[in-house]
This record gives structure tokens, C-alpha cells and sequence, in this order.
DNA sequence: ATGTCAGCTTGAAGCTGA
């Protein structure tokens, strides 16, 4: 299986590059984060039409993530079990999806941003992490031989050299320690990120600011990861980033993950 | 923060979020 994770940044207004990278790269399963619409405004039949279904999850304009499969779709879950909402009063947000395609339940996660170190975002942030990690660890006490692959926009630079000026970055999101060790926790339950061993670093990204000439300048952060179960993680042969779809006009601010399992 | 985007409100330019 062929699965990628891509953070969109708006599915209508890249609808045309989504199609042309999924039968480019020969693509089975598609994680898209940042949607940016609601249910009613999505695209659908631009995947339908060549052969993928589609589960989605938006409730407005911010948000919303999806996955499309053209090896099955089933059991779709639009929120993990004790995801947190934000606000006062807490409301959800469209941040996770779940499905079952083929042998594989895929997450499509977009991880709070956070902001500010200190904003009640940042704070929503580690306690969104903290859910996720609970939900995972209680999917593996459940069944240790459960096939689950946890992929999207994690919001979080897990080493210094995720990130092109370490300098830069101290006392900002995205680098802290405690989102690291928020993703340290996550693979404290035997989960696994699965890209880094192949696509290493240093210099090695994800997702490039739109300002700054930051992607010309190869300025990036490596923030777009895929972790997967234990008895899943041994199937991965290999992972790239498609640095070509961070090129041109009308190019979204993230490049896909791919991820070749089995 | 913003040498940039996207979507919304609203009626062209400003706001929010990233």
C-alpha cells in the first residue's frame, strides 16, 4: 500500500494538484489535513470520479481533515475517543478522522498549532497530544497486534535539526520541549515514526513558510510525520517527500509525505 | 513577525489563522 499524508491547505483551492499527485505518485490512501471547508463544500467528486471514496470531516472554514482510499474505506470515525475541544466553552474541531482502508486503520491528524508558548492554544496543544497518545495506548492494550497508522500535520519539530536555524526558534512553538516530549510519550507506547529513517536529515522538511522565499531558500521545518503501531511498523519499506509539489504556482505551504507499507 | 496564502465578511479592503 501506498499511503501519503499531506497537509492541503485549502482541498478546493489545490483540487487539481490533490488529483494529479495521487495518480502521479500512484497513491492508494490519501490523508489530507486543512481541509478548510465544511462537509457540504467539499470536492468529492474530483476524487470520486477516478476511483477514490472519501470520508471528511469540516465544520467550517478552519480545520477539517479527510482521507480518500481507493483500496476500501470503512468504519469512519470523525473524533478519537476523549479528544479535547478548545475554548470556553470547549467546542470540537475537525482535527481527526478515522478509517479502516484495507488492512490498515489510517488517522488523518492535524495537530493544534499552539501559537504561543503560554496561550491557551499551546496549552490545548499538549493536552490534545496527551489524548491522542491515552487513545493510542489504550488501542494497543486492547489489541497489541492492532495495524494503525497515526499520519498528518503533527505541528511539532522532534529534533533540532527539523528545523533550519534551532537559533531561531527557541522560545517559540513547535520546538519546545514539552511538545517534544509530548511525541516522546507517544512513542513511549510503541508507536513508531516511520519516515525519518528514510528520508534523514539534516536539511530534510516538510513544510516551508509562504514568506521569506523560505522554500527557494531551503528554509523549512520537518513537522508532517507518520507513526505507526508495532505490528505494523516492520511492514514500512520506505518514505519520501515530494519536494515537487512545494514548487510552482498555486503549490500548498506543506509537501506530501508517502509512505510505502508491505 | 510576515517580502504569503486562503476563506470569510462585505461590497474593496480588512480580519483571522497559519
Amino acid at each position: 500500500m501506498r499511503l501519503a499524508t499531506w497537509n492541503v491547505n485549502s482541498v478546493r483551492a489545490r483540487a487539481d494538484r490533490i488529483v494529479d499527485f495521487l495518480s502521479r505518485q500512484d497513491i492508494d490512501v490519501l490523508a489530507m489535513q486543512e481541509t478548510k471547508c465544511a462537509d457540504a463544500k467539499f470536492p468529492a467528486e474530483r476524487f470520486t470520479e477516478i476511483g477514490y471514496t472519501i470520508a471528511h470531516t469540516g465544520l467550517d472554514q478552519w480545520n477539517g481533515v479527510a482521507i480518500a482510499s481507493r483500496v476500501g474505506l470503512s468504519d469512519v470515525r470523525t473524533s478519537f475517543p476523549g479528544q479535547p475541544g478548545f475554548a470556553e466553552p470547549a467546542t470540537a474541531e475537525a482535527r481527526a478522522i478515522g478509517a479502516t482502508c484495507a488492512s490498515v486503520r489510517v488517522w488523518s491528524l492535524y495537530i493544534p498549532n499552539g501559537r504561543e508558548l503560554g496561550d491557551p492554544h499551546y496549552h490545548y496543544k499538549l493536552d490534545w497530544l496527551g489524548r491522542l497518545t491515552s487513545y493510542a495506548g489504550e488501542m494497543l492494550k486492547q489489541d497489541p497486534a492492532t495495524r494503525m497508522m497515526l499520519v498528518g500535520d503533527w505541528n511539532v519539530a522532534p529534533l533540532d535539526e527539523d528545523v533550519w536555524d534551532p537559533e531561531l526558534f527557541v522560545g517559540h512553538t513547535h520546538v519546545s520541549q514539552p511538545e517534544r516530549d509530548a511525541l516522546t510519550a507517544l512513542a513511549g507506547t510503541g508507536f513508531r515514526e516511520v519516515t525519518r529513517a528514510f528520508t534523514p536529515g539534516p536539511g530534510t522538511y516538510t513544510y516551508w513558510d509562504y514568506t521569506q522565499l523560505r522554500f527557494p531558500k531551503r528554509q523549512g521545518m520537518r513537522i508532517d510525520l507518520a507513526f505507526a503501531s508495532p505490528a505494523l511498523a516492520p511492514e514500512v519499506t520506505g518514505a519520501a517527500i515530494d519536494r515537487e509539489e512545494r514548487k510552482g504556482k498555486g503549490a500548498s505551504d506543506h509537501a506530501p509525505v508517502i509512505v510505502e507499507i508491505g
